[in-house]
DNA sequence: GCGTATAATGATAGCGCTTACAATTGTTTG
DNA sequence: CAAACAATTGTAAGCGCTATCATTATACGC
């Protein structure tokens, strides 16, 4: 039971015919007869023959197969993404490979170079809130793949970056986030996510400003978190919120960049005493699988990962350039409690 | 700036070499001149020329690529075992992708195919608690497989299938478990788990077993649970628990089949009035990042799944075979509570 | 200066496919 | 029944590399 496999040339001289003829039969051509497609499909099936990839790939164009790069699979929104992006790249017989941004600097087998050497048909790479130093740097290096693979982009997508895209409109949603606080009767509201120095109007502290401006707010309370944004940085986050502001000013509800750091900051509030959601709402954002298990169960906004990943897919396999921006929605949960007198109306049309 | 790449050819001619030299001094010979080698390089640079993996799969015996067989990558659980497998095939310069089992019976593109297809430098195939009746249909799937690439198993791995593994002992790990809800004073201890008809002595059930045998309780409750092992499961499980049993013969202390069960177990619990961790001890398996988060926080297994996938990975880069066993070790957290008149030794040596 | 060992390089045959293009067979028609 | 096509099938040239020889350039010894 070796691992050396058939080759067409086996099925060929097997089934009496010529490769070309085994190679129509395995690409469904219908200039061949019956009989001999019969010869060869039996011949095929004894010898257990698959078709090399790797062959096919050198002839053709196509090596039917995309990678994407993710800041890690860990964090289960990175999970959804790349399950979308795989089972959508299935359905045409792709495979999808994985390359973490987080060994970009690598020495050895950095994933710009790894993705290069095997010619695949395209790439989904994730952006992350960077700091603006390594905005430069990154799209350096989109443009170093962008030479030997369509690239198509997700996530935090900066808007000048001129690559296909699927994207959130980040700053709309948070903006629907802090609407919805308000209609709780939340008068302050904190937010912790990746504010930055450049001009997304996408951003989503554009939204949480916009939010508040709209709503005629003046508290304004933000926290800057990059890159990885973990458990551990929302509960460092709202610690850093709680401990800076006497009490009286401490936020009602608190915005977290995800649902990650939303379960950081119900810590945290707890650590220092707040009875949830009562004391303080927390309101996270990928409504991870986990959310509703959290004690308040947590208010999250699903973002459709798993669309997103396989939109992009698709837009590789297909060979579109688009930008699109995807929808999101408000999951209600029991960790936004409402802080009004009067209960607020249930079915209101805050949500854009 | 299309997509056509450089080839050899152009960087020989580039370089006013043979293609021969060139692919010299990609693979890092030693018999080129300095001058040569020089030469070469600058040109491999100018027309910033990789070699296509491709290629070099098609003539060498490797495509520097493995492929990871998992039932579903949104349990991070999974996400954990990949990102050791990742990470440790990308220190060798492998790439890795996925094929999920749950389109193993899909007419088009089975996973089984897609893997064939790809000549792949191995697989790592990781095995769910499976009905008895569909255990054969696995093995002979596995058997096909192997005829195209080395193939390590890891997860609930049958203990007569022959195939290089890694694995933990489910039922020594159970087992432990048992002795530490044992410890802190539990005598109703129940279990959702792959309760299994065949004789692995590895299974988790037969450590169940011996751990209530040992402390001589007669209290027996288990319940099955196959493949998928959702919080939706371990809430139907236990809710089916509590509702056939009579209150006082509720159980004290439940172990789940992995924290997802686990999280179930505790919604049920709330829903029927329970109040955690005093009328109900959870403990789960497998330690996912949330555990530390729920409310009681989660006392779980850290089974090193990571570990697990690097070294499967590792087996397949090397070329070994071996069955090897990981260890594990139980973390403990707030959702065990000790029901006894004395506090337990907070030291014991239960653990194995 | 010549022969010969040695270092450096080139020519070339695959690897397992796809794909023109050529060759063969089978039909149809006048 | 032969010409003229259409339907099948075969031949062979790549695709971008690696690896085996063969060949050439350089070095050394006498």
């Amino acid at each position: 039971m070796s691992t050396d496999n058939a080759t067409i040339y086996d099925v060929a001289s097997d089934a009496g015919v010529s490769i070309a003829t085994v190679s129509r039969v395995l690409r469904g051509e219908s200039s061949v007869s019956p009989k001999t497609r019969e010869k060869v499909e039996a011949a095929i099936a004894r010898r257990h023959y698959r078709p090399s990839i790797i062959a096919r790939g050198l002839t053709g164009k196509t090596t039917k197969s995309i990678g994407i790069v993710l800041p890690k699979l860990l964090n289960p929104h990175y999970a959804m993404i790349f399950t979308g992006a795989q089972e959508e790249a299935r359905r045409s017989g792709y495979a999808v490979s994985l390359f973490p941004w987080s060994s970009l600097h690598a020495r050895e087998y950095d994933p710009a170079t790894m993705l290069a050497e095997r010619r695949l048909d395209g790439v989904i790479v994730c952006v992350e809130y960077l700091p603006p130093d390594q905005s430069e740097q990154l799209l350096a290096a989109l443009n170093g793949l962008k030479r030997f693979m369509p690239v198509v982009l997700i996530g935090c997508v900066p808007p000048d970056y001129g690559f296909p895209a699927v994207s959130i409109d980040a700053a709309a949603m948070t903006k629907a986030m802090v609407k919805y606080l308000v209609s709780l009767g939340h008068e302050r509201i904190a937010f912790i996510g990746g504010v930055q120095e450049d001009t997304d109007p996408r951003r989503r502290d554009v939204g949480y400003e916009e939010g508040l401006k709209e709503a005629k707010l003046p508290y304004t309370v933000s926290y800057r978190v990059y890159g990885k944004a973990t458990p551990e940085d929302g509960m460092a986050a709202l610690d850093s919120i709680l401990d800076t502001l006497k009490p009286e000013y401490w936020p009602t509800a608190v915005i977290g960049l995800n649902d990650l750091v939303a379960m950081g900051c119900q810590q945290s509030a707890r650590k220092h005493g707040l009875e949830l959601p009562r004391d303080l709402s927390v309101m996270g954002c990928d409504n991870l699988f986990c959310a509703p298990y959290l004690l308040p169960a947590l208010t999250s906004v699903d973002t459709h990962q798993q669309r997103v990943g396989a939109r992009a897919a698709q837009m590789i396999i297909r060979g579109e350039t688009a930008r699109e921006t995807m929808d999101w929605e408000i999951i209600r949960r029991d960790s936004c409690a409402c802080i009004r007198k009067n209960q607020p109306e249930e079915a209101g049309g805050f949500v854009i």
